[in-house]
DNA sequence: GGTCAAGTGGAAGGCACCGTCCGCTTCCGC
DNA sequence: GCGGAAGCGGACGGTGCCTTCCACTTGACC
């Protein structure tokens, strides 16, 4: 932190942390395009309070995911520790598709928080390291089909994003049944067992 | 058509037309949220035109979707046709993930439409029926797993309308690479190539 | 060619959102 | 307590969108 910023008072500093405790659990359950001013009532504050503690809606995101981004980290160092690199790689997979499942905000969120700050950005790099590093440990164990690609996790990214069914349960559901498949493509060999089949409607589907 | 309606002037029919192909091509650029004055403005109209022929945007945009509507119709009468089941399907995902990968609008629109008319609803009801019919004997013939589910049409096209690169062409390469990965996954058996991997930078993979 | 319904364009209404301004209120240090 | 800075709320300006309105133009038919 370069300067700092005078302490809040100790009001402000509640009404602070109930901002961001509101706009978490809007952002997830609705997605990025909740009002601000919503959120604001919602703490049962003003808007002009919103804006006084985060000047744009970008920061008020960003600061709001900065927890998650976090939480991704430690996934990968947890993973990263895994003595099985094949395990270690599904788990992974697994545990950021589940986040991304669980919050409609999150994927936009991790965008518009990477554009922002270079720490944001450094985050992001030692992620894509360490996910590389993962990768080639479960090649290297016969685990993982040689023709992966660390890029993929983009793509893994970008085809679990899409999924949204209508309550949060069908697409927690869904996710874990596409997961399953796109593990199952991954790897080197056989075949294994998918959770039921999730019935989302065709009209649910789509958007 | 329930009631004949008056035939148009010829400047208008043209008009019509003109306006069509133009939000044809403006939603499969850059998706339904072109606002309606660019479309007028792109056909060289007001839009005021725009809107004597078509009452609101869902109507523009249904009528738009028709034609993608019918050849989806068509492509599950040549899958039906194909003697061989599991090379339908596979021919069958295929081809629909590819139309939604490179139509921006082509999955809201779909939603749009069916919520329409019934004469859309019943569209989907006979490619529903159609698709199980082909999920049935592709299982028959044991070339895909018996766990899948027609259901998964819905997941698959949910996971391939997330992924979105920068330009048209990145976003198909990374579109036909999930296919082949689903694909893959959804054999009875064994492994198959993919085509090489699409570098989405994870900032646009997220979104 | 003349008539007039059909067609047309641009301006304006309505709405939802982001972000700002300004007068009032509340906490904190003395 | 009390003075003043920090905090606060709601009204307001600005923007971008969908849609409507109305005065003007144009093509089809006699």
């Amino acid at each position: 932190m370069p300067t700092a910023l005078p302490r809040l008072r100790a009001d402000a500093a509640a009404n602070r942390a109930r901002i961001l405790e509101v706009a978490r659990e809007a952002f997830a359950a609705e997605g990025l395009d909740v009002p601000m001013t919503a959120i604001a009532h919602r703490a049962g504050l003003g808007v002009a309070t919103l804006y006084r503690r985060f000047p744009t809606k970008e920061d008020l995101v960003a600061e709001a995911f900065t927890e998650q981004l976090d939480e991704c980290a430690g996934l990968l160092d947890a993973a990263l520790a895994d003595p099985d690199p094949w395990r270690a790689f599904c788990w992974m997979v697994t545990q950021l598709c589940e986040m991304q499942a669980r919050d409609r905000g999150f994927s936009a969120a991790f965008v518009t928080a990477s554009q922002r700050t270079t720490e944001f950005g450094a985050l992001r790099e030692r992620a894509e390291r360490g996910f590389a590093e993962l990768v080639r440990r479960a090649q290297e164990a016969g685990g993982l089909r040689r023709d992966f690609h660390p890029a993929d996790l983009s793509l893994i990214l970008l085809a679990n994003g899409g999924v949204r069914a209508g309550t949060a349960e069908l697409t927690a559901a869904a996710s874990r049944r596409l997961v399953a498949y796109l593990l199952q493509a991954f790897r080197a060999d056989g075949a294994a067992p998918l959770p039921r089949p999730t019935a989302v409607p065709l009209d649910a589907a789509l958007r």
